[in-house]
DNA sequence: CGATAAGCGAGACGGTACGTCAGGTCTTGGA
DNA sequence: TCCAAGACCTGACGTACCGTCTCGCTTATCG
């Protein structure tokens, strides 16, 4: 969830939609489409934005639009997508992100979460992403992309690093990390989507410490 | 979450909404508001529900329902909350939910997260409450509401529980239930809303498992 | 040609069209949508006239225009049906229009056409008149209501002064008046319509002299 | 009006419209589009036939549409001209049409009515020069070209007929031809332009009577 | 007990956005 | 260099709902 990376879709040249021709696709079209979605979602939300908002805010006509994605949900997911990818080349970041391994799991799972709690409340990301988990969970094909395409990536990371601490010994051999990392993951992500509560780092802390250590007595 | 209670909300009869006047409310257009949002919902979809198909399916004006609802959003809302409280009456339930206290922490929380399981894939439940929890990540006025009302009744329950294990030595007294109780509903409440991945009792009961041992050795 | 009459239209108050209730109807938009209308094909033409531009003009929604109406030739062909209404009205005319009878049939027409001339490079009736005429060309339905409530009536009065020609001895009794005002209305319009070729005063008298007493010698 | 003749037009090579290349010009495309136009103006009508629909039914791009013509009306205006060169071309008619002279006005003008009728209905005929008719109204510049290049060359035929009959002394001498064609001529074409009555040989006779002997008693 | 004022059903209204169609311009790649 | 193909910006289409507003019509106190 802190960390967005390359991501499989990216490489995939031609036809990801199946009828017009990609190849003469306007690569200014896109990046203003992409840049306005994101802007608008930021300043007025994602009910308030709608297609034709971001066609006059890109200087683009509604059909390069519909031409290329069928909804709104759809232009912001790949806008988000593109910020993402935009982001790490940004940092020349040859690598795609990777969760440390210093040997403690538990040091190192409080430093990703507290990063990705940084990641929730930056403003360039909120407002997208929270839109964007809303719409998938009323759009179920939405929802599926969503999360194969921006929490998947970042959540197999866990599992890695998780299934590192159980050859160190730091974690039960038993333990499914990918149901383990949603002891974390999880509550966080509730928290800050449904308001439920504050996110702080003490907070964060506290979930890696419960996750690892249990409720009940030793 | 499994639980559905009577919830302040019902007893103030005046004025919610400032303008009218309450007490010439009809009950009969309200039930059939409540009916018909309901309906849609499921048979349609959440945002092809439209006040327009409300009122129709109703056979009530629209202004019946601008005078006492502001959004599609708070007359859902509203029908799913008379929706619970209906189910509770129809059940002669006079007391609240409550979970059950065997002693055994372990198989109560896992026993409540299992009714829970039922109830998010009930076909009356689903539709509406999935959709409530959609719009109230976007909005976030709806989206408190929405929390205070529905959840938290549920979730109190459980921070009642655990108390009860503090007390009985079964978990460790120094934990906030508070937080404790999200490292095994917050993952349900995930899988569930943005299908992440598929529900099973098998592993609602990991969860438990999970969050009372650690994930660490002991 | 010449004459437009209080119409045959005005006076079957409700559902023309059948769906909404025109009891409940809005006559000032009905009028700024008359204005804009008229308005709009002076000024722009009538191709450049749109719904969108005439429901903008007028201060109208959309909706409001297609309610009633179901295609701008006839939102048109009302306006100007009404145009002739109120210039009837704002003359205090209580008798419809009627060709004079001084007992000189040759007079006579050559009277109503320099007057027809004259309605006909109005600019208030031109530009709509010509509009309602091209668009009946192609628009069967269109074209029949056009023919019926502008025409018609007009035609209607040069028959009667024909017929009472014949009673009078000036026109032989076996002609039928039908085809006999063609002989002179036609050319007039088509001169007009089309223009083949300018039209002026000097040839609607020809063309009544013509018409009567034949191109043979006698 | 009866006749279509090879008229003025064909034998410019170069340059009707400023820029391209006359030379280099592809005939297949040009046959294509004329073959597109008339056939969709005839199946769809003349709205409802676009340039879109015109080059994609022709197999051609719409630049090439664009290339030569400034607008439909104007691709049929040269493909119904084409469509009257192709069909004296293929009656073998080297001469251009030509009013009979019987040395009957009468019998003449008759017969020439009555051929004219038929061309009007003229299934391949009549809905192309409908529109163009209609759309001469309304847009000046093409009318006058429609006039130029359509109706005048066969109302010159109906002049020197006339002026024919003059010299033979069946006309009288100080008529105007221009004038005295429309008599008959125009009430024809009105008729069928505006649907106001039905066309019929009886009918075209009549106003060949109408038109000779007047209506006024001898 | 009759007046009067509220809620109500209906739905017209001024708007905004939808998703589509076509116009006319421009670019690409193949002949 | 012309052409087919079609992406592009533009602008209008006709539709769906929004939220507001008026209409009569119950219906239920209160003067």
């Amino acid at each position: 969830m802190a960390t967005i990376r390359k991501s499989a879709r990216s490489t995939n040249p031609a036809a990801e939609r199946p009828h017009p021709d990609a190849t003469r696709r306007s690569q200014r079209s896109r990046q203003a489409i992409y840049d306005a979605a994101l802007a608008l979602v930021g300043e007025v939300g994602y009910p308030k934005t709608t297609i034709e908002g971001i066609a006059a805010r890109a200087g683009v006509g509604k059909q390069t639009i519909y031409r290329w994605w069928s909804s709104k949900a759809e232009v912001l997911l790949e806008a988000f997508l593109d910020l993402g990818e935009q982001a790490v080349q940004a940092q020349g970041q040859e690598e795609p992100y990777a969760i440390p391994d210093t040997g403690d799991i538990a040091a190192d799972l409080k430093a990703v979460l507290r990063a990705t709690v940084d990641q929730l409340y930056d403003p360039k990301f909120e407002a997208p992403s929270r839109a964007l988990a809303a719409e998938g969970l009323v759009n179920e094909q939405l929802g599926r992309e969503f999360v194969a395409k921006l929490l998947e990536p970042s959540l197999q990371l866990h599992v890695d690093r998780l299934r590192a601490a159980q050859a160190a010994g730091q974690v039960r051999p038993e333990i499914d990390p990918r149901i383990a990392l949603e002891l974390f993951v999880s509550p966080l992500a509730q928290r800050w989507l449904q308001h439920t509560a504050p996110v702080s780092y003490a907070y964060t802390d506290t979930l890696v410490d419960y996750a690892l250590h249990g409720l009940a007595p030793r």
